[in-house]
Parts: structure tokens; C-alpha cells; sequence
DNA sequence: GCCGAATATTAAAATATATAGATTTTCGGA
DNA sequence: TCCGAAAATCTATATATTTTAATATTCGGC
């Protein structure tokens, strides 16, 4: 059995697998948002934010999009909305 | 927003976030399967398979059953059943 | 009760990840 | 162009996780 062909979706899971990221995701599932009104959403300082944003990039989970002096971030990752359905209410 | 209510979900992600534990998850949600059988079609040794099989059982995810010498493990979440069958074939 | 096979546990070292604080970059408006 | 708001990056430190190897436990059969 190739483990390696279990490395991208692990390392998928494991970027999820993080209180606050999920809690991001499940936010912007909803709909896109702007990183100031995460934090304060969150009460979570912006540098931690802005770091699990990074994180979730560069797993290709969200995306940003510069609007103005603001960055709106959204899921743009089908599997991960699915997964995020699943989650209990 | 309260991000505790998240821990748990984001717990058992991380746990299936690592790609031995996904492979091992993956194959155990098709049939049951002995902690030996598991090593020899993984090629990886006892110790770190049992590591692993308990963390997934830690987490709800699997239950091993004693059968004679051996122990059958498989998988007993439901969510964990529902997010395998997601996987790219 | 003893032996070997199957499984679980432990300890130590290496690696990865998270947190907190300071600093930097980017942009819009005066 | 200069200033302030918004976001990103960097640094140092703390904390978790993984890996490896050795050791311990459990069970069936002799």
C-alpha cells in the first residue's frame, strides 16, 4: 500500500485539524470576510490570524482577494465545503 | 464566537491528519483487520503502528476486539466512516 | 508453569507547530 | 508625499508530535 498518495489529503486535514482554523473555515463558508472583522469576531489578535490565514492559503483551502485597503477571504476548496457540512450544528 | 466548541472536531481531524493513520483508517473502514496484517501491508514496524492504532482509538475513531492472540481493529465513528468515503479513489 | 508470537507501553531524541510581540508592507485619503 | 488603517511577515520562545529503539504485557499451546 503508497502511503505517499495519503500525504495531500493528511496534510489537508491536519491544516483543518486547529480549533481556530476550523472555526475560520466554518466562517468563511458562510461567507467571505474580511481578516480585521475575523479578529474581532474571534477576539483573536491579527498577526495569529493573519498567520492561520496564511496557513490555510497555502493549503489551497481559502483564498483572499484585496478589496481597497481590505482583504476578503473566502473557501475555495469543494472538498473542504463538504466537509464542513458534515460538522454537527 | 466560541471556539471551544470546536476543539473536538478539530482534535479528531488532527488525528486523521497524518498520513500512516489515514492509510490505516482508509483501509480499516473496507474490514476489520489484525495489528500484524496491518504492519506487513504497510511495511512498517509493530511499534509505530500500535502508536498509532491508539491514538485513533483515543479518539473514538477505531476499537480494537481481542480475537485469541490477536486483535482485530476497525473502524467505530460514524463521521470518520462519512469523511473516508470522500477520499479520492 | 514456561515459551514464543502478537500487541502495547515507555523513554529519549528529533522535528514540527503554536504563541506572543515587534516590525514591515500595502493601500486610501488628506 | 505623508499619515493612519489593514494585513503580512519575522523572531524568539514554548509546546506538541513523531520517530526510533528497547522493554513489557497478554495469550495460546506444550
Amino acid at each position: 500500500m503508497d502511503i505517499t498518495r495519503y500525504e495531500a489529503m493528511a496534510a489537508k486535514l491536519r491544516i483543518l485539524g486547529h480549533p481556530v482554523r476550523l472555526c475560520i473555515v466554518n466562517g468563511l463558508s458562510k461567507k467571505g470576510c474580511h481578516v480585521k472583522q475575523i479578529c474581532e469576531n474571534l477576539g483573536i489578535p491579527q498577526p495569529v490570524i493573519s498567520l492561520h490565514l496564511s496557513k490555510l492559503k497555502a493549503a489551497g483551502i481559502v483564498a483572499g482577494e484585496r478589496q481597497g485597503s481590505c482583504v476578503c477571504y473566502r473557501v475555495v476548496d469543494r472538498a473542504t465545503m463538504r466537509l464542513i457540512e458534515m460538522l454537527p450544528k
